[in-house]
DNA sequence: GTCTATACTTAGATAGAC
DNA sequence: GTCTATCTAAGTATAGAC
């Protein structure tokens, strides 16, 4: 919603593809039903987009283009580990989004994480910004803490995976049916949390 | 299977069916496809199975059928619980099927989570079988070994939830071109495991 | 039981008027 | 930029011959 204003027909064209991609599954929703939710015809959808697969294309560019300008300054986060506690040095590896984006983000991961089973690109860019570029973040945060002391020992590589298998499985049910409460959410992450003990010093 | 014979044409069409539904999606498979795949036509697809749908609803079925099947002694895990090792009693509560039918059993569940976000009838499926009836095991198991002071006492919601949250996880990464690797699992599982803290008695 | 042929619907996409 | 009209391909599903 950077490049065109946020009442374009553009951007509205993308942002229910987006709802309604995430709510049903891309191969479930018809172009005809995107531009009759508009209130458009299906021709003026092709007026912006080439294509359905590039609507798709679209949304993932849009989400890496958030994420990386969203990317927390990993030196200041390994300056916090010398002082902060490890929660929340941990803490400062979430990405923050815009308000008015935040629900779109989480939509597109949700349509990445469905498609990505039969869709290679989606499954790259799932496997790039729920596994890949969260970790690197918390390896060299962790290993940081461990190295100065302030945590005991631990398997950095084992804890990732526990984090990200976990926001796999949020996410996928972020804005769904049966969502993910808070409540559940912060109870996971709690138990997490327990596994980096803190040594004191 | 069951009714049939593993070598019926029936059969063939509903194995078939797991395995492009679980690898490309529901939607994204057509009758055509599978006809194709198994060596006959479109007609005796639908002589077998009445519909689409069908062939679906038939998949939650033979996968209801066969985990209530291989649903574990709860009592005899109770007496297990009095005198094995926490992980010993919770290894039990893991659901074994017939090699034959394992692979078809992983993949009805991935279709299920695929569809879970779009289809009301997946969604139950997935919650039944992933949150639901794990807990039902789980939780008199956790509950009692407390009780008999054999671990020390912890928060048994919010252990089921982290470990239903990451066998939907590796659910869906199971059989895709990013599986999660056996080590990856296990690695999760003995952080998991190292939150149930055994008291010594 | 399995086939051929076909009905019917909807999908993605485009040409050309305004 | 947005529309109407239309093309082509593919989908689900069925009737009826063998």
């Amino acid at each position: 919603m950077d490049k065109f204003g946020i009442h374009s027909i553009r951007d509205k064209i993308f942002s229910t593809a987006v709802q309604l991609f995430s709510d049903y599954g891309f191969y479930n929703v018809s172009i005809r039903q995107i531009s009759k939710k508009v209130g458009i015809t299906v021709a003026t959808v092709y007026y912006y987009f080439a294509s359905k697969d590039d609507l798709l294309q679209e949304m993932y560019s849009f989400y890496r283009e958030n994420m990386n300008n969203a990317m927390p300054d990993i030196n200041r986060l390994l300056k916090l580990a010398e002082t902060e506690s490890p929660f929340e040095v941990l803490r400062g590896v979430d990405f923050h989004y815009a308000p008015e984006i935040q629900e779109l983000m989480d939509r597109i991961l949700i349509i990445g994480a469905m498609e990505a089973r039969g869709d290679r690109r989606s499954a790259i860019f799932i496997y790039e910004a729920m596994f890949e570029l969260p970790s690197k973040l918390t390896t060299p945060l962790l290993n940081r803490m461990i190295e100065l002391g302030r945590i005991e020992p631990l398997d950095v590589k084992k804890i990732e995976i526990l984090l990200s298998n976990l926001s796999f499985s949020a996410a996928l049910r972020n804005h769904s049916t049966a969502p993910i409460s808070m409540e559940e959410w912060l109870g996971m992450m709690e138990l997490v949390f327990s596994l980096i003990k803190p040594t004191g010093k």
